[in-house]
DNA sequence: GCCGTTTTCGGCCCGACTGTTTTCAGTCG
């Protein structure tokens, strides 16, 4: 059992409860326990059998005892029990922004709606008017907001795509007769979001491979199965497709599933002017012999190509690039991070202690970080007063004093206030070695309005850092509207970084906006934003935005040594 | 539900916004 698994359990538990009108500080009992289980980075299953699990802070006696029966008989009974009583699809119901339980049982209560269709079309039929307390305005947005939710549904986040691929990886790769087993498609090129999951397996006997791949605890269905391939539904809610070849066909196979079709067309014809033949068996002369390939580099090499990174297969340039240069672009890549500059603790609303942190962020090797606590208005994230920032200030030089490998920058996550201006008076951000500022509260400014008060951040002196420009969060909440070029163009005539968020739910900047940001000469920082040590990982998303935006090296501030870095940093006033 | 300069039960994060009201409930960050 996966603590992902364990942590959905969890959410579910508290989201049914809500829906039942349960007591407010249970439910976030278990919502904490959902986040805090997702947050460890150890396996909950690990923990819980060497008898460490009651030490997690917000798993008390009842909570374990669900986590020992989810890990011992794979159900949580409680769980069941809410999911045969309640009815399926008010859940979903929930997940409308503007919808919570109350509403959602009004809607259950007058209308009997049992999930997002039905809702429509009652919306759409002006019956949801008719129920007390609603209104004509809401029922507009309940039809707006599923044709929002549409849009994105059949998609899952790159992060559970991968959380997914490496569980099945590694219920996979010792299997008898496979050589090897990685994952492929939009998984291995880093794309945001995921449609299926593509998984392709190195293997002489498919059939039995396929046995065993179907007799995974979470398939749930098989949708196809063929000579060298099944396509299955998952519980997780994810369509997987396994795909098998042996050993001479595997990386002519693992070119042409890992895509995108568009640069894999490109190199067909590109093969075709050579006179060759390019599938996903091989690589073929006229005479009908196959060439030898060992490798995806071979195939480039035969088409007179050096290896493109999966993250570069979008058919953007690229071939041409590559042609025309006689090498791939160099890109920015994890081991070029020296430091992560956006980091909370549980001074605000991060789960762990600093010196946690600086564990963690030693053991990665990082030759800094910055503490970037939110700023005093933001209630709900326990922001810091003035006060607390003093003393987390004071309290940081003090750890420094203890390591010479690590270099903590006390810094702020400060607010950008709906008007403008920041969450933080002048003379505190001045003695702070790191200010990232970002908005958080009133997103419903319209597109002149945001891009001002935006643009208030960026020309303050004592801002360093642009946080998650567009505040998306992927699936969940659309990008405010703003005038990201007119905020390119000044944060490069003010001196300002931007941030690449490293978050799987926000990778903001994203790629596009990240590329424009390095037309307008920029630098950008990336960060994971991270609430947990967990999240500390996360890193690699980031880098993977920041290299599907062709960056190098030089373009990300945190590839920067120690020195280098804090001269930047100083320097940031124009 | 968990937690505790705590041992048995009370406290647990708050304030703004919105649409529906006509004084406020529900939702959200």
């Amino acid at each position: 059992m996966q603590n992902f698994e364990i942590a959905w359990a969890f959410r579910e538990l508290a989201d049914l409860l809500e829906f039942k009108g349960e007591d407010f500080f249970k439910i976030r009992a278990y919502r904490r326990a959902a986040k805090v289980i997702a947050g460890l980075n150890e396996p909950v299953e690990l923990l819980y059998r060497q008898g460490e699990l009651n030490k997690v802070p917000g798993i008390g006696k009842n909570i374990l005892a669900k986590i020992a029966e989810m890990i011992n008989t794979g159900r949580m009974r409680k769980l069941d029990e809410l999911r045969a009583e309640i009815p399926p699809g008010v859940l979903e119901i929930m997940d409308l922004p503007g919808i919570g339980p109350k509403r959602a049982s009004l809607l259950y209560e007058h209308l009997k709606v049992a999930g997002l269709d039905d809702l429509e079309k009652m919306a759409r039929e002006a019956r949801v008017r008719a129920v007390p307390g609603l209104g004509a305005k809401t029922e507009q947005d309940i039809i707006r907001n599923i044709e929002m939710l549409r849009r994105r549904s059949g998609r899952v986040l790159l992060g559970i795509a991968r959380e997914i691929a490496r569980d099945l990886v590694e219920f996979c790769k010792d299997l008898p007769g496979v050589k090897r087993i990685e994952p492929t498609g939009s998984v291995r090129r880093w794309r945001e979001t995921v449609g299926d999951i593509d998984l392709l397996a190195m293997t002489d006997d498919p059939e039995r491979l396929f046995s065993s791949f179907l007799g995974h605890p979470r398939v749930k269905e098989t949708l196809a199965r063929e000579e060298d391939r099944v396509k299955v539904f998952t519980w997780w809610g994810v369509t997987v497709e396994l795909l098998a070849a042996p050993p001479e066909e595997y990386w002519p196979a693992l070119l042409w599933s890992t895509g995108s079709r568009e640069h894999y067309r490109q190199l067909q014809s590109l093969a075709r002017r050579k006179g060759l033949e390019l599938t996903r068996y091989g690589l073929q002369r006229e005479d009908g012999k196959f060439l030898l390939v060992q490798a995806e580099e071979d195939i480039y090499r035969h088409l007179g190509l050096p290896f493109i990174p999966p993250e570069l297969r979008e058919n953007r340039g690229e071939i041409e690039f590559c042609l025309k240069e006689g090498r791939v672009p160099r890109l920015v890549q994890l081991s070029h991070i020296k430091g992560d500059l956006h980091i909370h603790t549980d001074w605000s609303d991060g789960v762990n202690s600093l010196e946690q942190i600086v564990a963690c962020a030693r053991k990665k090797g990082y030759q800094y970080i910055a503490v970037t606590d939110h700023s005093r208005s933001l209630k709900i994230a326990r922001g810091l007063s003035l006060e607390q920032l003093d003393e987390q200030r004071r309290f940081i030089e003090k750890i420094n004093e203890k390591y010479d490998d690590i270099r903590i920058l006390s810094g702020i996550e400060v607010d950008i206030l709906p008007s403008g201006g920041l969450d933080c008076p002048a003379q505190i951000l001045k003695r702070l070695d790191v200010v990232i500022a970002s908005v958080h509260t009133k997103f419903n400014l319209d597109r002149r309005a945001m891009t001002e008060r935006i643009l208030s951040a960026v020309k303050d002196e004592h801002v360093n850092i642009i946080g998650h420009l567009t505040g998306r969060l992927l699936g969940q909440r659309e990008a405010y509207p703003v005038d990201v070029e007119k905020i390119l163009a000044a944060a490069g005539e003010y001196g300002k970084f931007m941030e690449i968020n490293s978050s799987p739910d926000r990778l903001d900047l994203n790629e596009e906006h990240a590329r424009l940001a390095k037309e307008y000469g920029l630098k950008m920082v990336i960060s994971t934003d991270a609430h947990d040590l967990r999240r500390m990982d996360e890193m690699p998303y980031g880098v993977a935005v920041a290299r599907r935006a062709w960056l190098q090296p030089e373009d990300v501030l945190n590839t920067l040594e120690l020195a280098e870095l804090i001269k930047m940093l100083k320097t940031k006033n124009k």
